[in-house]
DNA sequence: CTTGAAAAGTAGCCATGCTTATAATATGTG
DNA sequence: CACATATTATAAGCATGGCTACTTTTCAAG
């Protein structure tokens, strides 16, 4: 065997991570990418404009027009022109998403409690440390000389 | 601030990897996906079956079937029918691939080096391990009533 | 040999996300 | 005001990966 590769294991965790949730969620008619931008809709108060969840989510903004182009025609999301900016639309989420927020809560936690079984609580919090050390450590773009050699 | 989620950080530690990696890589021709089969390929002697990479992947043959019509499009690998077996395509790397092969190796460890920075030698081994056992947890198929309350 | 199950590969359709480019609107500078 | 620039959203096209369904081929019974 060989040592897996730090590259391959993020990948493979973060694919069967979300092909679990998945599993579960689609009973609800949801995807996780689906699920994510409901939790950030249903958290907005008043609706946001789309480039605010595309912050929000690190995704660019034309994921996001996609992502609610969908979720708008299966109903989970409402969009309205904003009256002090046309080029804006804001996201509202409707009843159904309302509902499926407080439904889908512990779906999620019980996905993440089968992910993490087996691993004590001080590793975890390691992991969890761990992970948002690598966005971090990557968030910064890339400008083709950072480094010292160049 | 809120804590963000097992699978948010998965997620977005898996995605930044991706992309700071296919940042480099591209240089080359390469994405992720590719260079992931495209190090299985050159591993592997004498040609395989494409089912064998799709295991080893861990991706369904379809995808395998499509990621190596563009490899082979752009010539990092060959097909060639199995003489034995009529329904195989066996796999080869080509020269280039294995050229390549041998040239992106510092690549992908310098990646992961900037991904692991400032993470000590302890904690790292801490998250390939609970990484590792996410995966392990999450490999068995859903059977929808595994748990005892069905 | 025939029948049927399993395996290998593929095609169609979809979801997600990226890059690049465009339209419409806002905003700042002269 | 006029022009350049930035912001918001979208479109086109591609890569990746999933699901379902299908063909071809192999292999195990009978």
């Amino acid at each position: 065997m060989e040592k897996p590769s730090l590259g391959l294991l993020l990948h493979d965790a973060a694919r069967a991570v979300r092909k679990r949730f998945e599993t579960r969620a689609t009973a609800y008619g949801l995807t996780s990418a689906q699920w994510r931008m409901l939790l950030r809709v249903c958290k907005t108060e008043g609706g946001a404009p789309q480039s605010h969840f595309a912050d929000l989510l690190e995704i660019e903004p034309i994921s996001v027009s996609r992502l609610l182009d969908r979720m708008e025609a299966t109903g989970w999301v409402t969009r309205a022109p904003d009256p002090h900016d046309r080029r804006v639309r804001r996201v509202f989420p409707t009843d159904k998403a309302l509902d499926a927020f407080a439904t889908f809560r512990p779906v999620a936690e019980q996905v993440y409690a089968e992910a993490l079984a087996g691993i004590p609580p001080e590793q975890r919090a390691v992991l969890l440390q761990a992970l948002a050390t690598i966005v971090s450590n990557l968030a910064t773009v890339e400008h083709f000389g950072q480094k010292e050699s160049a």
